[in-house]
DNA sequence: GTCTATACGGGGATAGAC
DNA sequence: GTCTATCCCCGTATAGAC
């Protein structure tokens, strides 16, 4: 149930997409969409032309909504290597998990291009921008000369979303923090890493 | 379709076991696991209590068999550092993404304690054991001294479970390298890595 | 815009014959 | 051990009234 002074149809995005989180989308049905924003069968299929239509406003508001965070972390205050550990360091919801990174195990979503291209291209533009940051953390000597932007940036948006899958595993969202932290150890130092806390 | 010479039970539990990984649990239907093993609906259920049994066997013999694996390389000829290297670096089918790591995305194993007993088990054994290579790389001089253990290992085993998910979004296999290259040239430098190639 | 009625296949399982 | 019949509920929608 939502907030009422929300429009049905956005009361159903809403819904969608707290759904796709949390059970994927094969996991979700139209009658639990129905239930949870608190609108009724002809109300979805009036706004909306069936559960993949609904799916796809869904995924691509969970996608701009997480490009959004990111680049409030990338364009803000400090040095690269700051921004960098700020946005690994973000509060998450680690058991939660990724709203965007979950989507690709899911069949259902893979086997469409339209539900898939706003999580590939998501992830592309995340390596990308995190990758340019390097570069130029690396030009300043805040960083390693010897790193390659490009994996590496691959590499810590990957401890972001396996730091997510072993929270879940272990139960604990300290197991998030743990793969974050040693990702940071490695990329900028023990201490340094230490010292940003 | 399998091997006929394998009996109908462990027909089940190999179909279920590649089902699980393909579509997670709430995507595997008893229907879909007895079309590929090639039994009737009366020898499963002869067989199994019904879906959620079977999926215990299937998970339990995914885990034993990653962590087989897993060992393999850990004990292998090498230093601890070469070890480690081998690991992160065997070949796998990065695109289907990692059939015990995949469960953690599914509700309705995380909600089921001795469906999810195995998977919790399987990565802290993995984590510990990492953990324990990288120490031994650390006193033998092979590794960076300011180098935690603990949380490096996690992370290591965050950048595999995440590099699938990042080789699904991006619809390569070669991202998933990428991951792997970037955080090895962290750990082991730029140089030795490409050596170890 | 939203409601109710109706439809049809599939998920998940049980019962009893062979 | 395996087969077929049967069951009931749910997923996913369509149709038409209000």
């Amino acid at each position: 149930m939502y907030n009422s002074d929300m429009t049905a149809r956005d009361r159903l995005i809403d819904s969608t997409r707290e759904l796709l989180w949390e059970r994927g989308y094969v996991g979700t049905s139209p009658k639990a969409i129905q239930d949870r924003s608190g609108a009724g069968q002809g109300s979805m299929y009036h706004h909306f032309r069936g559960k993949r239509d609904l799916a796809l406003a869904a995924i691509e508001q969970n996608a701009a909504d997480l490009r959004t965070r990111a680049e409030a972390d990338f364009s803000g205050p400090g040095t690269a290597a700051e921004r960098i550990t700020a946005y690994l360091r973000r509060e998450r919801e680690a058991l939660r998990g990724c709203p965007v990174g979950r989507l690709t195990q899911d069949p259902g979503v893979m086997a469409d291009p339209d539900l898939r291209r706003p999580v590939e291209e998501t992830f592309g533009w995340l390596r990308a921008r995190l990758a340019a940051l390097l570069e130029q953390g690396r030009a300043h000597g805040e960083l390693a000369a010897s790193l390659d932007p490009q994996t590496v940036a691959t590499a810590l948006v990957a401890v972001l979303q396996g730091g997510y899958v072993l929270a879940r595993a272990s139960g604990s969202a300290d197991t998030y923090r743990q793969a974050v932290d040693g990702a940071l150890g490695l990329l900028v130092g023990e201490e340094y890493a230490n010292n940003l806390r």
